[in-house]
DNA sequence: GTCTGTGCAAATTGTTTGCACGCAA
DNA sequence: TTGCGTGCAAACAATTTGCACAGAC
């Protein structure tokens, strides 16, 4: 890492750890995350930065689960799962998400549509087993 | 109301109010309401009972939207629209959820799916006009 | 010197829980 | 007399905020 990253070095370091890890993680995961690298980094700079690349766009809210709000970088619409059993949320990368269905919105409501979730709750392969 | 129902009053009158409002209110926003008509409910009984209907199957959380999270006694899978100008939750009802979506995620992804929700963010008629 | 990012602790907010009371079976 | 629904207040947990400090410009 550069010296004039510095400044910015756990900025950069929480949006790396978003795009690099594919959990949709909380903000206390991430923080749990960094604390290996950053051991002295507080888990309000993780939510400060995190408010601050949702409102600049670099990050969305996926959902919240058990009451935390599980976030991720990959701004591109896509279809998520979210296990009821041990709280994991997963990407679909198999499934399109049709293209027409946001101008559907848009027509139908008159409302501006800017973004499109479709979201899958159950039990996953390893909690299906588990749970009868 | 009949003199059977007055223990579960406040109840029914819980679970009449999400069937009635299509505004898929929050805990808080169902205490407002109910308040009118039994100004000695308080905000711990509305939770209870939110829980214990959804436990049930009788209710659903369709969402959390600035940190509250908003119920829907309609079951059947449909369609929402989140308005992040007014926080309005609501229904899309001219739009169809595709049956096979479940079919699709439940082969692609190995998970026992329950549940699928498909939800537009954007801002309202309201909203639209007021923001530029 | 000013501005920005941060740690820390306190505050805030949505939600849950323990306890006591009152009514129904 | 046993059980359940409730109000109230306290507890809890996720998130936000005020303040002081350090480093970048």
């Amino acid at each position: 890492m550069e010296a004039a990253t510095k400044q910015f070095r756990k900025r950069n370091a929480i949006l790396a750890c978003l795009q690099r890890t594919h959990n949709h993680p909380s903000a206390e995961m991430v923080y749990d995350m960094l604390r290996q690298e950053y051991p002295d980094i507080s888990l309000a700079t993780v939510y400060r930065n995190l408010a601050r690349f949702k409102s600049q766009g670099l990050v969305n809210s996926v959902a919240t689960v058990g009451g935390a709000e599980r976030f991720d970088a990959v701004m591109a619409p896509h279809v998520h799962f979210i296990c009821t059993g041990c709280d994991a949320v997963m990407d679909l990368p198999q499934m399109e998400l049709p293209q027409s269905l946001r101008a559907e919105a848009e027509r139908t409501s008159g409302c501006c549509v800017q973004d499109c979730r479709l979201t899958f709750t159950g039990l996953c392969e390893r909690c299906k087993t588990r749970n009868p």
